[in-house]
DNA sequence: AGCATGTTTGCGGGTTCCCGCACCCCGACC
DNA sequence: GGTCGGGGTGCGGGAACCCGCAAACATGCT
């Protein structure tokens, strides 16, 4: 069996290693990165390699380059392993992970016995593991309590990026009032005109909606860079 | 001496307690919290230490604890060991930082050597230590390279918040086309207008404003939330 | 004083946004 | 077949926003 483990911190890769050593005694070779970049070319040069990672690493996300290694071995069991449980990773992972495959979600204030049981069980029993907390924002975010269709949450990136109704209609193929409507449906699920009784006109609604988006962590930076990106890439192809 | 370590990650908050025991010997003790609120109270207990302190923690923000330090003792020497030089974090420390007090900021992906010579300059010889790289971004954010004055940026926060033109103008004691003034400012200094060619009206500038803000680090999640936190806090005097 | 520079404010118009109302389409269920 | 609910669409009005123009106003320099 051979582990390649993906963390850009020394001191938390350090700690990675060893947890893999102690929980896997029949893995023998153990492989390190400390970049997502370089974490897609070890994996392509070792194609049988289960992996274990972080999600926030700078410049390349952990999302960005699971889904690479995704792409190109969709049989690859990974575990996250995370400083955060922000609605924004979950979904984001969620989206990349391919049909069939086994991956786990734990947070790194998880305690020692948690990763390692972890480890055994994604590696070796070839079964998913996601943290408890993990999972909670998960119902949250999937749930009937105020959560976030794909569509809908499509949409609150492209405002988030600062697009304009219009556009963002021509980019979803919807026509412009559909566009608002669904942007009433954000407004109404987070709450922007419940909460405050009197202030009203005080907020613009638009703007309001990406800040509390940000305060609940429904998005946070990596998932703007990607949709960034993506943006910039059709905005090229449309000329 | 006294050195309280302020620090969440526990293998950070190891690292760093063998860096203090080994770069300061003549320091007898060694205090340690894992959040921001339980190192305000061991500052509050042991009014002559220094403190060594992480920025990125939950609950309670580095910043936030640092500021009521820095409150309740204005002379103490604190230490910040970050892992990002985010405008964010280095204009919200510049922010509260006393008059003629002594503070560092060390990024985590410095060397040892690095950590131990700001420690023994901070703690021993009572001088200011600021990594390169934060240096660039403070140059970048005060100097005439699109920097922001104060009160732009005290603008753009609110229309991160999502607050209208008009209540924007009432809390700052403004005129209405005065912050729209601002506004464009900070679109020029964001290069709203530049960027895009032919992409005219595909965007919705105030949103973009705060978009490419988030993207470039000028605002982050901490900013937000202490920003929010202030706004709550005028809504409620406002009534 | 005189002048230059930069900031603040008012006015007006063109655009976008927010949102209520009504219509259409289509799958579901009686 | 009927009808019912949900999602997509068009229309229209009121509000907010973007922005050019110009008049005050402060400030600093000669």
């Amino acid at each position: 069996m051979k582990v390649l483990v993906i963390e850009d911190d020394p001191l938390h890769r350090a700690y990675l290693l060893e947890a893999v050593a102690a929980a896997l005694p029949e893995c023998e070779t153990v492989l390190e990165a400390a970049a997502g970049g370089a974490g897609e070319a070890l994996a392509r040069a070792h194609p049988e390699a289960h992996v274990v990672m972080d999600l926030q690493m700078a410049p390349r996300n952990g999302i960005e380059a699971a889904r690479t290694i995704w792409r190109e071995r969709p049989g690859t069991r990974i575990l996250f392993w995370s400083n955060y449980a922000d609605e924004a990773y979950v979904r984001g992972v969620s989206r990349i992970v391919p049909d069939g495959a086994a991956y786990g979600y734990v947070l790194k204030s998880a305690s020692d016995e948690r990763l390692h049981l972890a480890l055994r069980s994604i590696f070796v029993e070839n079964q998913c593991v996601i943290d408890r907390e993990v999972r909670g924002t998960q119902a949250l975010s999937f749930g009937r309590k105020g959560g976030f269709s794909e569509g809908e949450y499509d949409i609150l990136l492209d405002v988030a990026l600062g697009l304009t109704d219009r556009s963002i209609a021509t980019r979803r193929n919807l026509s412009l009032r559909t566009v608002q409507n669904r942007l009433q449906q954000i407004y109404e699920k987070l709450d922007l005109h419940e909460g405050n009784p009197a202030a009203e006109g005080t907020f613009n609604l638009r703007a309001r909606a990406v800040a509390t988006a940000l305060l609940r962590k429904l998005l946070n930076h990596g998932a703007l860079e990607r949709a960034e990106a993506e943006l910039a890439e059709w905005l090229r192809r449309q000329g």
